[in-house]
DNA sequence: TATTGTTATACTCTATAACTATA
DNA sequence: TATAGTTATAGAGTATAACAATA
């Protein structure tokens, strides 16, 4: 007979995973909350400036979240002159998504506090685990997609 | 006049936490089900298979899971019969808690399920990268309850 | 018929606070 | 008065699906 491994709940990578991104998250809320929008919002914001003119769909999934959702975050975000939505004339289903001018000034700003704080958050780990750490992440989101057990609304 | 270093989310620490987490959680409440059990209803009997006899808010605590929760956990556990509540005669208003040999023995199947799941997770990083991404995550959580920033509810 | 964006709905999760029984 | 456990409730997040406009 093998004997029983006693697990704990540290060493559940899901626990862990759950549990920090909360953390972050509550951390991270307030960074954003100065500048009046939600993480996100933040997040939808990040990912338009990567790659203006994309449609609410192509942005959706890349940021991973449910196109429904997008909706909300985008009518608060055009409300703001944050964002803009502009019909695309070769098909006009599509909106395609760019910031404003006070878009990229918000979202500068935004970034650099939610970068103080993931600073102070990771802080505890040496620089090289840090980087190795967001490294493993990445890998693991990447893999997400590849293996098809990677789901659609997140954050 | 700095240059502003463009972000993407893959550079975000709290965005690839709360996706990971999303994946991680939607494939492991799966394993689980199996059993009959949520993910929150199997982190509650780790928690109390690794210290019996404890009281609901100090397993609450430890899970990082809300006093408020774990009443409809237990109570579904209780009512399964993989649990039991024992008054504490020396303070009447504590009820510590404790695995049934039948809650053992699901624990033991579900753990089986949840770590070959983490295993295929986790699996395309290399193993040495597997054991220090747990380790920073450990070390990330732990830091949490030092310096203050961790939340209660989780799961 | 399929796709983009929108709306609606039900469900779960979360945060909060009130309440009880004990101490 | 303070604590352990319970209950209640409002809000946020989530998963679905239906729908209109367009392709």
């Amino acid at each position: 007979m093998s004997e029983t491994v006693e697990m704990t709940l540290n060493d559940d990578a899901h626990w862990l995973l759950a549990r920090l991104a909360r953390n972050f998250g509550s951390v991270e809320q307030q960074a954003v909350a100065e500048f009046g929008i939600s993480l996100r919002e933040y997040v939808v914001m990040t990912e338009v400036q990567s790659a203006p003119g994309r449609s609410q769909l192509a942005v959706a999934r890349a940021a991973a979240v449910d196109k429904s959702m997008m909706v909300t975050a985008v009518d608060r975000l055009e409300a703001r002159d944050l964002l803009v939505r502009k019909p695309l004339p070769s098909d006009r289903r599509v909106r395609a998504l760019s910031l404003t001018d006070e878009g990229r000034r918000v979202l500068s700003e935004a970034n650099s506090a939610v970068r103080a704080a993931e600073m102070q958050l990771l802080a505890v780990l040496p620089p090289s685990r840090r980087a190795e750490l967001l490294d493993s992440l990445r890998r693991l989101a990447a893999d997400a997609v590849n293996t098809g057990y990677d789901v659609e609304a997140c954050i």
